[in-house]
DNA sequence: ACGATACGCGAACACTGTTCGCATTGCAAC
DNA sequence: GTTGCAATGCGAACAGTGTTCGCGTATCGT
């Protein structure tokens, strides 16, 4: 059992920061001030130095919440373990579409957060190697990719059309995640990180540019075109046409 | 011929937006400060504010340059007639592939100007209908979906195959984009526009994950990996694959 | 030559992040 | 049960920020 100390310091961390997200929700990053959260709270601008060393701690906090919390609505979607392990869905493929919507959906139901993690990020900044963003983005890699993997394992994927594979030598990262992929699919060709990335790309394009308003012009329905491009991706990459 | 005191504050705004853009590329958009920039040009923190009302106006002057220069770099690669006028390219999808790589080039030769404009908005801000941002971004889409349109003219672009169309009732915004083509192409169906947007999605999606650095670990050589990337869609755009 | 306008500056106000020293509270060992 | 210690909270203060105001001075149109 947690002394009573431990479970207030538990409480007033929570009461911290779900007062700074609604800051950041409804104001944006920059306006996150540490004193405008001590005056939610009802505490002194001092006091919260006890829980979070700066203010930019706060914001990673925050930052590192929404990254796993992403994560896990992608991982949900698409039905594979929270823990990596894999459900080996019936049709990847179909996971593969559920994923880039839940993707796509936590976005616009969060646009703050989720810009607190694609957007501008500050320069010079170097991510932790093994800390909680790279974990989380990993984590959606390995969906993304994995789904991926499994639905060529299943044949339902052709090769690359046209030669773009030898142009291209894959970095080592590369083969880190081809090696890895290889456990689900062990025939995976050099390029098919490669030809993802770009489904990838795309996926994070159209969410970009649609959370940060400048798609507005061009669509009605913006969920129903987001999923439209989604499919014609898949059967393009499906044929082997990208 | 031009005032002396014409002259002179000519001169000041300009020093003034190049202290604040030295500023910005050093050290981001959150760092430019006015008495940082006042100190750069040994100016009083108050004379600023003879040239610029606010900040916030000093840094849209920043974002705006930056767009035009964008959009102006994107033309100038696509051999497109600054002002609008069609120079007829003999290879429209050639051309294309220009103006994406530039795209990539500006960003990543300016990371900060290129986040200003794409990077985190702020919440509620809506740009000026007729203002500088909304302009550039129209002759950048000119450009993109004008080769598209001159491509299909010239028959180098097969109609889509699948079924998309029917699912996705364009917009006004769409329909404007579409006549304004027509144009150029006549005869261009009613899903060109959404299928250049995944085109113009995925250039996007490649760029910013590069320029945000979540790319790093796929690529040795970013640069012929996004041209990689770029013919391949253009291939398949091309088939009518996407 | 003169009045109006633009310019630049110092001082000030309100706000921010952050630090310091001092009380007070809860816990743990003697 | 008392005593010591670590955790907690607060008020005051410092340096920095954006911005405004009022005052001189230089430049302009007339």
């Amino acid at each position: 059992m947690a002394t009573r100390r431990e479970r207030a310091r538990l409480a007033t961390v929570a009461e911290i920061k779900a007062a700074a997200l609604q800051q950041v929700a409804s104001l944006g990053a920059p306006e996150l001030t540490i004193r405008g959260v001590a005056r939610a709270i009802g505490m002194s601008p001092a006091g919260i130095y006890r829980y979070y060393d700066s203010r930019d701690a706060l914001l990673t906090d925050l930052l590192t919440d929404a990254y796993t919390d992403l994560a896990d609505a992608v991982s949900a979607a698409a039905g594979w373990g929270p823990a990596g392990g894999v459900d080996a869905p019936t049709d990847p493929l179909a996971a593969l579409l559920a994923a880039t919507v839940a993707y796509r959906d936590w976005a616009l139901a969060q646009p703050a957060r989720f810009l607190l993690i694609f957007g501008t990020p500050v320069p010079g900044y170097q991510a932790p190697p093994q800390g909680p963003t790279v974990t989380a983005n990993q984590r959606m890699g390995a969906v993304f990719f994995g789904l991926g993997a499994l639905a060529w394992a299943a044949g339902q994927v052709a090769p690359a059309s046209g030669h773009r594979t030898a142009a291209e030598p894959t970095t080592e990262g590369q083969q880190d995640v081809l090696a890895q992929l290889r456990d689900l699919a062990p025939d995976l060709p050099d390029d098919f990180v490669t030809r993802m990335l770009g489904g990838w790309a795309l996926v994070h394009g159209l969410v970009t540019l649609e959370v940060t308003g400048q798609l507005h012009w061009a669509l009605s329905d913006p969920g129903a075109s987001f999923t439209g491009h989604m499919q014609a991706w898949i059967e393009a990459f499906r044929q082997g046409a990208v």
